[in-house]
DNA sequence: TCATTAATTCGATAGTTGTCAAAGTATAAA
DNA sequence: TTTATACTTTGACAACTATCGAATTAATGA
């Protein structure tokens, strides 16, 4: 992975708000043996103290810095954590 | 470390030269057997093309983000690491 | 079909950031 | 003490960002 593509995955990391949705993703996406795998947007929405569209840009966000992946459930959000970029941004950090 | 100290940490990451300059100072650092340990600023000026004043501003934004420390050896600066700051954000990433 | 819930798009705005040129400070060397 | 090198500070400006309210689209259920 190069410098401008993890450039732009910290920078998706780099706003409080963006960082706590990863973090509740992150969260929900550790647990996963009993319950479904994914988290849902609206699971989401009251933990911050901003706005739907707010969070819907910060999720689109997170989405193009390869972060997370959406997929549509009728009428829910269910967000993912994409794997192979997290362990690019471990990878970086440990020097590797 | 809390919410808002990551986010500062990664924001200070999230420009592509800031990053060139974290992952520079980063390599030098993991050599450091037989040289020096540390990295000067003069050396990294010349690896980027942007001038003087802006590598010192984003110097600074990597030590207040305690990526970095520095210190004054004479005319020079030596950037080191911070490593408690680096396994924070890796300890982040692994979910731990 | 109508009402409800979930999420997105749009337009606006206050605030932040990256960069530079010019001027300034600090240290060492001649 | 003059000169040169290394770095910082200041002031400015264009570009970008986070946020909101209002309007819009998507899907479901009554």
């Amino acid at each position: 992975m190069n410098d401008l593509k993890l450039s732009r995955a910290f920078k998706a990391l780099s706003n409080p708000n963006r960082l706590r949705l990863y973090t509740e993703i992150l969260l929900r996406h550790e647990e996963g043996v009993t319950t479904e795998p994914g988290c849902a947007l609206t699971e989401l929405l009251p933990i911050l103290k901003i706005g739907a569209p707010t969070v819907s840009h910060h999720i689109k966000e997170l989405v193009n810095a390869d972060l997370i992946r959406v997929e549509r459930h009728g009428k829910f959000i269910i967000c993912h954590i994409n794997e192979i970029t997290r362990q690019a941004l471990q990878d970086f950090l440990t020097g590797s």
